[in-house]
Parts: structure tokens; sequence; C-alpha cells
DNA sequence: CGTGTCGTTGAGCGCTTTCAACCCTGGTGG
DNA sequence: CCACCAGGGTTGAAAGCGCTCAACGACACG
């Protein structure tokens, strides 16, 4: 974990630009920047423990982050993938419970660490803040019901399927054509598969002309096709010859 | 859903004896009253279902709610099982988005509505209100999270052990016998299993004397011997003679 | 050209589900 | 008092799906 020490105003500055504090009052910003800290973490450098006490509010600056539950056979369950602006461990911060979950970073990184004390009394003091951070974790909620609800699904091509679809809102009426936001490997620990299995259904989904793929290039062709798999329990038929 | 007509007053004073509302001021209670309904729903009612846009936040008076969501064979994922003193709703009405969830009464239940609009206003104007149900949210999210690494573990036997041991926290180092809080049935759904799993995870537990059950009565004489079961992947070895 | 990471493919096993029948309990009415 | 029924739960047998293990391929980087 490699600290750079930074200006308190240059942190304000950086946090300023993210998403995370979009509409922010600038003096709420600086208020929040007092004790806060910058610093670099390398690919699959650990953070925080399952079980560790958070002592600040981290906030990606670049790279991304990986929150998984380490399970007894080694493999992990991916909570989430943080991205530039977002952030992570509010909850843990405001009901001082341990945290649930372990945080890695999923490539190297930049981070900004807000003071627990100080994000704490910022909270008690401002509305505004308390309403904003109110909506993050509600949205954060209902997200992760959702993908409850992808882990639910009872076979595995469903389960991608209802992946694939809940990957497609920004606008794509046209560009019926994207990247996969992460690894497979990741994205198959989210959705409770094995990488394995992961890649044997993109590839059955291919084969079918559900989509077509080129690494991490996707391609849906047919959204209601895609629609009726996530739905229809298509028991993975013969798939020999059409 | 049968409205009992019943005067604001009253509704206020069922409020105030609900652990939900445990602190709050008595002219915040009078004023989320107004516009409030109690009414009445029979065992199997449907009082909403996935993708409903909610209008009102659901307090259970009396009765259960099962939070569950209709997957593709039949089956149902268990979310949250919802008792007296508890409500549900909350993140939808906040964030104006579509219900993630069906709620059924598990049991003939009363239930007090809360107006959308004047939990929206109440929320907007006090500081107060506002941070209680970010403590509140916060919470869920963290035992949602929880939910989840139970049903992330790799093997039926764990996600059961790993259930018992997180059913322990009310005191139980003298009284280590409980009852289970639910339906066989739904406790397999909120882990992810089927019944028939759940109840021969169940019976095995007892035929190797880590607990011993009669109905839905539980006794667990070893909880250190649980917790290896939760974490070890002790693979369901041989079983046929110690 | 070696090394590390990511991903694909193949073969086999075993757990979980599914479908089925059966048991047990409590309530109801003749 | 007992027959009957509905709901909840248990148990058995069979089948399939996903996991594990392992080897291989593709690609980037130094």
């Amino acid at each position: 974990m490699n600290f750079t020490s930074i200006p308190t105003a240059q942190i304000q500055d950086t946090m300023a630009r993210l998403s995370y504090f979009e509409g922010w009052d600038k003096e709420q910003l600086a208020r929040l920047a007092v004790g806060a800290k910058q610093f670099a973490l390398l690919r699959k450098e650990k953070l925080a423990a399952k079980g560790d006490r958070l002592e600040a509010l981290y906030i990606v600056v670049s790279g991304q982050m990986r929150l998984f539950i380490p399970l007894s056979n080694g493999a992990e369950r991916v909570v989430s993938l943080v991205e530039r602006g977002d952030g992570f461990g509010e909850p843990c911060l405001i009901q001082d419970e341990p945290c649930p979950f372990e945080a890695v970073a999923g490539k190297d990184s930049h981070l900004i660490a807000i003071d627990k004390l100080v994000y704490r009394r910022e909270l008690r003091q401002s509305q505004a803040m308390t309403e904003r951070t109110l909506n993050l974790i509600s949205q954060r909620l209902l997200h992760t019901l959702h993908d409850i609800e992808i882990c639910a699904q009872p076979s595995s091509l469903q389960r991608v399927a209802h992946y694939l679809v809940h990957l497609r809102p920004p606008s794509l009426d046209t560009e019926q054509e994207f990247r996969l936001p992460a690894l497979k490997r990741d994205i198959a620990a989210k959705l409770g598969l094995s990488q394995e299995t992961f890649s044997r259904m993109l590839a059955f989904m291919a084969q079918q002309g559900f989509i077509q793929l080129s690494g991490s290039q996707v391609r849906v062709d047919d959204w209601n096709r895609m629609h009726g798999l996530a739905k229809a329990g298509c028991p993975m038929e013969v798939a020999g010859k059409n």
C-alpha cells in the first residue's frame, strides 16, 4: 500500500471529479477531505480482509477493486467489482460492523480513504449528505437483490443469459455489440459459476447463434431470443444438430 | 385484502408499539399515520408482484410476509421473511423503482401501509428519520450480504451448518435449544436448496450427532463442531459407521 | 524465447434436484 | 369417537448438471 503524500487541497480536487461526489457541496467535500489519504494499490494487493474493522470510506480513483467472500474450497464469491468513481464500505462505517467481504485490487489502482470519524461526523451534520447516502445504499441494496435473482436461476445457462440481458441498459438499441465489463473469471465468480462452466455456456450460446463473441467482445443479435433463454428453462438440449 | 377502516389515531397508536418505530418522535408518527391504512391478508394472499410499483411502505403488525423471487421452474428464492415489527419496500419507494420481489402473506397477517408520498415528504423534511432509515437500510444490506455468503457455500451441508451458526445470536450460551424461525420449506428456499435436500442435511447432522431435532425444535450441543462443519468441506463422508 | 495470466476444452465423478410415494399432525364434521 | 382431509415434512431411487482436475492454447510482457 503505497501512500503518496498528497496535500488535502489536491485530494479535494480529485474528489470533485469523481462521480461519487457529483453534485455535493464544495464545503462538504472540503470537510471530508480533511484527514483523507490517497494511495496506490498493486494488482492483487489486499486492502481489507473479511472481518476487519474499516477505518475509512474508500473511493476508487483508478483501477478496480474486487470485493468477494472467500470460500472454504479456496474459491471466491465476487460480491461487487468497484470501478472508478464508486466507493465501498459505507454500511460498515455507519453500523460499525466488521467488513463482510475481502477487498483486493483487481488491477493497479489508486484510492482515496476518507477517515471514518470525519465521515460519520459529516453524516450526522448534513441532511443533504445523509439523503445522498441513503439513496446510494438503497440503490446498492436493489442492485444486490438483482444479483441474487441472477444467481438463483436454476440452470447455469439461464444465469448467463440473465446476466447478459442485465448488461444491456446503456442504450444498446443500435449498438448491440459490447465488451464484458470484467475478467470472465470474475464474472463467473459473481454468477456463482466456475470459470469453466461460464466459458462453456458462452460457447454454447455462440454455437447456437444467440451471440457472437471474440475475446471479451460480445454481439447479441436478437435480444428477444436472449430474454427467452433467460426465462425459459431450455434444458441445454441435445445441441447435436438442429 | 381486507381493509378494516381504522381511524388514523388508532393506527398511530399501533405504530408506536412496533419496534420499527422505536424511539421515533411522536409528531413524526402522527404525520406518517396520515393517509396510512391498516388491513388484513389471508395466508397465501399476494400483496405485490415482482415489477409492481409500490404505493406504500408496509409494516407487519402480525403474521408474516414472505418476500421471494419467482423462478422459471416454479420454485421460489426467498429473500426475506418479514415478521411483526419489521417492514419492507423502503428502497423501492426511495428510488422509485419497481419491486424486485414478490410479497405474499406466509400466514394470516395484519399490515400497515404508509403512503408513499407522505413517507417521502417526511423523509425529505426530517434529518432524524433519514438517519434512522439509512441505518435500517445499511443493516439490511449487510444482512443480505451475509445471506449471499451462506448461499455461496460450496456444499449444501455447509450451507445448513452456516445457517444454524448464524441462528445463534440471542444469547444461547445456556439455552442451546431453539426452534426454527420459519417453515423448513421457506428456510430451504432462502438457502437456495430444495426442501428435500434441507431435510436430508438436517437428518444427516442429527445422525452424526451434530444436533438433536424433533420437528422444528433444534438442539446444538457443540457449537464448535458446528463451526467446523460450516468451514471445513467435510464431503458428507461415507456416513456408514464411525 | 521463457514466463505469467487468462481462457478453452475434455473426461469423470458426485452432489443436488426431481419425481414419487409415504408419514405424521391437527382440524373438521358426520 | 373416528374417518377423512389438507398441509407440512420425510424418504427413496434415478438422472443430470456443474464441479474438479488436468492439459492445452492464446496472448502479452520483459
